[in-house]
DNA sequence: TTTTAAATGAGAATAGCTTATCATTATCAA
DNA sequence: TTGATAATGATAAGCTATTCTCATTTAAAA
């Protein structure tokens, strides 16, 4: 039987990098974090490997107006973000608020929803 | 003392759809809607009027992921919004949730925050 | 009116991110 | 080890949304 992918170093990388991190990464975090261990290490590489670990359904994306794309592990359950308006770094935020869904007027049916906060993170803060 | 601008019937149209427009609505709803009126409306004009109206604080945009950004009038209170997966289009959700914010780590400052919904509006829904 | 410069419309140009192309490299089954 | 072919890297191309350019129109002051 035909195998379909193939392991590489630099799949390796980008997974790994996105096994320890603590917050949502763009292509471009991605990229410069897995370079410190791939030397030459491509975009679209990165993009590839993203794309296929999105269909694995190992990561998801994280999607702020205006900002590129960013991804994190698919395994941390329901939650929301905050992005640093200083270091434009984005940070999960843990839990949620029930009652928010019943801002919604009854006729309309919610599948989901996303919160996203504004501000300046703890280091930027302090 | 000279004027910076002119009144012109392409802005009155754009001004007036803004005007009585009950949700949010991208450039290219605002095109079709003010050309209803207007033969020959470009998108530049477009552009145009709704920068000028965001400089003078009466209209603010909102801004859904993966969407073009859509404009609102500038009046209409802290509030939040939801997507129809059906139809695309962008509806004013009022109120807010105040624990939202206790989410938030204390050492993080927030300044604000976006929640949208997602889901079917009251009409595809129905 | 006449004048003059702001506004318009069409389309070219730009900007950011993402995908496609293709010659080269490297995985891995045999 | 070798051979078939998937993966890579560099870069061209694509996509959208938005701005720019410029000849022409038009608002509105004189």
């Amino acid at each position: 039987m035909n195998r379909i992918s193939r392991k590489t170093k630099q799949r390796d990388a980008v997974h790994a990098v996105l096994e320890r991190a603590e917050r949502p990464l763009s292509v471009g975090e991605l990229l410069e974090s897995a370079s410190e261990r791939i030397e030459g290490l491509g975009v679209a590489t990165v993009y590839r490997s993203v794309n296929a670990l999105l269909e694995e359904g190992w990561i998801a994306a994280v999607e702020i107006p205006g900002e590129p794309v960013r991804y994190e592990r698919s395994d941390k359950g329901h939650h929301h973000h905050f992005q640093c308006e200083k270091c434009e770094r984005v940070f999960d935020i843990a839990g949620c608020v029930d009652s928010l869904r019943k801002l919604v007027p009854p006729k309309f049916r919610v599948k989901d929803h996303a919160v996203t906060f504004y501000g300046t993170c703890a280091t930027c803060t302090a």
